[in-house]
DNA sequence: TGGTCGAATGAGAATCATTCTAATCACAGG
DNA sequence: CCTGTGATTAGAATGATTCTCATTCGACCA
């Protein structure tokens, strides 16, 4: 458990099976069902954000702010910022009551360049 | 390959897989693949919009407006609704400008019941 | 100290979407 | 007809995630 929870000191958007690869090289005997269980677990309760990436796998970030908010993430390296933004958290729940939705979430991301990956090339 | 495009006559998004099993239920002798690779080849070319569900099944859509746009899905029976945010686009812009960040991009789709479905619970 | 019970774990099998592969098919040109 | 090109197919291969189940680890108690 405190295995999961220590790597969760990365700076950035992991996949489980990384964070497996990686627990399995520092010598921990951890299984993928655990990574995954436990994953599943913080995600729950909201400790660690989890993202949908394009190509389907899911990954892992425990995020310094625990309020609500979004991420600005390079699509070169991984580094991910958090961001947030009211007026669009007010966009949607204008939006949604105004076709009559209720019970309201929205899933938001941007995908960049950052400054150092564009400076490489 | 029109069957792949008449298929896209459905009014909300589809998995690959819905779509082979459609078109096998109606008889067509068309492959899987065939239908992963025409779906690529229409979202490649802006055809058809496509969006990750969260439990990382890719979803396809054909939809009525060419530029670009967001949805509104409703998380029960899976209505959707194309809408559109000015200040999003502009909120985007701003904020990956403001981190340094270029050739941005972003996702965001917002989820909800919509009235049909809260009426039965 | 030993024994018991239940929750947590890990190895590997099972599942499921997607991609790859090799064999066919359609068909235009010669 | 015969052949080359490109699209299509069934089925195998891949890769992430989930399931199964025997085992381990503690906590608790006699
Ligand atoms: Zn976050
Ligand atoms: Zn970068
Ligand atoms: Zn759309
Ligand atoms: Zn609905």
């Amino acid at each position: 458990m405190a295995v999961a929870e220590l790597l969760a000191e990365q700076a950035d958007f992991r996949s489980a099976q990384q964070i497996h690869a990686e627990l399995r090289s520092r010598g921990e005997a951890v299984g993928l069902a655990t990574v995954y269980r436990n994953l599943a677990l913080m995600a729950e309760t909201g400790e660690i954000d989890t993202l949908v990436r394009a190509d389907g796998e899911t990954v892992y970030r425990r995020c310094g702010a625990t309020s609500h908010h979004h991420h600005l993430v390079c699509r070169r390296c991984g580094r991910t910022l958090e961001v947030s933004g009211p007026g669009v958290e007010r966009w949607a729940q204008a939006v949604a009551k105004e076709h009559g939705f209720t019970d309201v979430s929205h899933q938001l991301e941007l995908f960049g360049v950052c400054p150092e990956c564009r400076a490489e090339g």
